[in-house]
DNA sequence: AAGTGGTCTAGACCACTTT
DNA sequence: AAGTGGTCTAGACCACTTC
């Protein structure tokens, strides 16, 4: 009888029993006031009430991951946007109903994945790609001498098309489906250094001209993030050497056959959900691909 | 009066404060025993003990990053080997007079740089480059269909030389010094696909030759950190596209001019020492380069 | 049952920023 | 002074592994 609640394995529970003084009704041990009981959002071994779809399951994970999960889910749906201070973690805790260690370790793990910045005395804020030092967190070709800093762009073609069978199968479309193509040649001190094609969404980045991409200075992510509130948060890449054939040779003005690095790239948003393929050819005759193996 | 021992800015003393149910005797307030008082290594604001040299200067860390490099040295010099078991959380929390939660979140950030691995139950072991999941760290060349497994190595040469100027100067030797010259060729399914040349300080390398390569079976990296004691820990790679020179052309089976993916690795040990250069030459067309952007 | 790491809470104080 | 994130402690309980 007295078991009536304990199979309530959730630690908040148990937690909230350490703070037990009130422990001076023997009589009635099971018999917890709801409302003297912090109610958090979701059991250890229960998904969060909030939680759509996907988990019916018997789900087991920690607190602290629910917490993430619902912090992740206002940073997609645009509560807070790019840029902008989300609410402290004071206020976070008593939003979620949790300690604020817990919402601390959830913020933790955002900071690591780069989704959100700490700055100590002034609070927790979105990431964004209109930053200095976002700017080369997904192009890492650098100058093998002097200071990195961000190309020019040229753009040759930007076009509404249907996907190929290969672009979709990347992208997770269907083969046919609306895509913009881009192509476009950058330049590094006026050099032509990188020509690239990408391929985007059509439904997601319906509007994008040529012009707006002209006008628009900054990096591209820059442009997506704020005009089509698309933030791309992580990349896979796949890197091989090939050797330059006319189209190139002519933009990059080199010579045919030139050693060129290839790059083929896959960008995901939230959710794991690919919004960009963009394939990349890379003169490295004065440059070289960076990258920190740990 | 009470604040007697308040301009101690160790946040421990602060904290055994709290502990003060003993708080019955309002006589002598700031009188408390010494013994009773936990004494950790270290304040905040001072350096470890322990440390040798280099902060000699008012070096502000946390205590939790003390902990960690007090770790950090026990890793490095052998105190516990790469895949034994380390002291408990609780035992080193004892060791170093500091609470369990310091230590965790000390191990917590070496487990993040691949110094440690956590096992749930078993407890904290030293990575090691003898494990499967360890193979693929440095080496992220796979094929473009199938699983990745360890190519075989066949040895071109070794030998004892005294380093170039380049070679010298990124591995922070003197022009001149000794090094050990390495020249393999690997094999995925029996084809060449990687020639590389390595060059390690003769120094720590004393002893390498040919044979102990040939009959050492698995990563090079675990025979380094087996028989020499030296663990890579993480490494700085720099990659371009180039053509296939003969002696490249004839080693991988290919024609000359063939587009190939250079990398130049410096690999470095604990307290960010290099010790490794690696001039790597690789085939991309049945492999890539794999990288994962975030 | 005992020991390990993993989670969660609560409360203190520090360092930094802004008002 | 007030608010934020950053550090540190203490203690509880959970999940997993081993004896």
């Amino acid at each position: 009888m007295n078991s009536a609640s304990s199979n309530l394995t959730n630690n908040a529970t148990a937690a909230s029993g350490a703070v037990s003084p009130t422990a001076g009704t023997p009589a009635t041990p099971a018999a917890v006031p709801a409302s003297s009981v912090p109610v958090p959002v979701a059991s250890v071994n229960t998904t969060v009430a909030a939680t759509p779809a996907v988990n019916a399951s018997p789900t087991f994970s920690p607190l602290y991951q629910q917490i993430k999960a619902l912090i992740t889910q206002s940073l997609q749906s645009g509560e807070w946007k790019p840029g902008e201070l989300i609410p402290s973690e004071v206020e976070l805790a008593g939003r979620f109903k949790v300690s604020q260690g817990t919402v601390r370790k959830a913020i933790d793990e955002l900071a690591a994945e780069n989704l959100v910045m700490r700055r100590q005395g002034k609070g927790t804020f979105v990431s964004t790609h209109h930053e200095a030092r976002a700017h080369f967190r997904f192009l890492r070709l650098v100058p093998d001498e002097g200071v990195p800093h961000y190309p020019e762009s040229k753009f040759i073609e930007v076009k509404r098309v249907r996907a190929p069978a290969d672009v979709a199968r990347l992208m997770d479309l269907k083969s046919g489906d609306a895509v913009i193509f881009i192509k476009r040649v950058q330049y590094f001190d006026g050099v032509p250094t990188i020509v690239e094609e990408l391929w985007l969404p059509g439904l997601i980045f319906k509007g994008l001209t040529a012009e707006r991409l002209v006008e628009y200075k900054g990096p591209m992510y820059g442009l997506f993030e704020t005009e089509f509130g698309t933030r791309m948060i992580r990349a896979s890449e796949q890197i091989r050497a090939v050797c330059a054939d006319a189209g190139a040779a002519q933009l990059l003005n080199i010579d045919l056959g030139t050693p060129l690095l290839s790059s083929e790239r896959v960008s995901f948003t939230y959710g794991d959900k690919p919004v960009e393929l963009r394939r990349g050819l890379y003169l490295t005759s004065r440059h070289h691909y960076q990258n920190e193996l740990s």
